[in-house]
DNA sequence: ATGGGACTTCCCATTGTGGGAAGGTCAAGG
DNA sequence: CCTTGACCTTCCCACAATGGGAAGTCCCAT
């Protein structure tokens, strides 16, 4: 059953919606037969597709990311070292970038609780904003 | 000395490249006066701005905070509690975000740690992307 | 046949930043 | 006086990933 599938059952069955299947699409994610009124026609292997894409863009993979997940998933005689590689590179960018949030996180977090919050202008919060540079903007000589 | 400057010169003194600056002119974060011949001029004061707008921007906030932010620090009679609120409304935004990528790298460390990364081409991590939804994709249910 | 729903393509918006073209301006130096 | 180079101006385009929506076509059920 379902063995053929409109772009619409696609993107039910597989968590994509259709706006961006045809965007997968247009940028050679995927191909997709077409009917003979020009409708786009999915097949199951398509959805397996489309899902290993939503999987992927859910870890945040980048779309170039998943272009050479995609080649190394259809690839029978990859090497999981290379998949790996990708993975943990891209784990690296993750953590790096939290880092990065966290740490802004902090600092303003702390502006924030040195700030009275109430009805006085008083705020070490701008005070901080309008400093000039270097200051004590952030605590170490920056990596 | 330089109380008036062209854009390159306050870019060059605030951080902010010139090319933001007229952006930041165009969305109404600030005003720059003209000379006779068309160019914009730039007071220490403007610098001042541009100062607070790139600290703002190093704390992640959006420019539409950043907005509202100027407009607080040039208000005399704020409420600092207006500020604070603002400011850890934030916090919880960056917070949420670190939070969600640190989820994600956690997710994929711990795929990657069951990956052979040799020549064979078996490979949990493309398992996992492949796998059916709601297999083991996330461990509680969520939220 | 008609109406509604799903499909098609194409354009625009987002957020923040940068690149680059085409042209005007100014100061220094020949 | 005129060139050269560095700067300024505006305007358009690009990124990454997604969504909104218009205009037109198609299919199916009434």
């Amino acid at each position: 059953m379902t063995r053929v599938m409109t772009i619409g059952e696609a993107a039910a069955r597989s968590g994509v919606s259709a706006k961006m299947i045809r965007h997968y699409e247009a940028i050679g994610l995927l191909s997709a037969e077409r009917r003979a009124n020009g409708y786009r026609s999915y097949g199951p292997q398509d959805v397996a597709v489309l899902r290993f894409i939503r999987h992927a863009r859910d870890l945040a993979f980048p779309l170039e990311d998943v272009r050479r997940l995609l080649a190394l998933w259809r690839d029978r005689t990859r090497a999981s070292a290379e998949v790996k590689r990708l993975a943990l590179s891209h784990v690296a960018a993750l953590e790096a970038k939290a880092a990065a949030l966290n740490a802004m996180a902090g600092s303003l977090r702390h502006l924030a609780s040195h700030c009275a919050g109430d009805d006085r202008p008083d705020c070490p919060i701008l005070a901080d904003l309008e400093a000039e540079d270097g200051c004590h903007r952030q605590e170490g000589p920056e990596r």
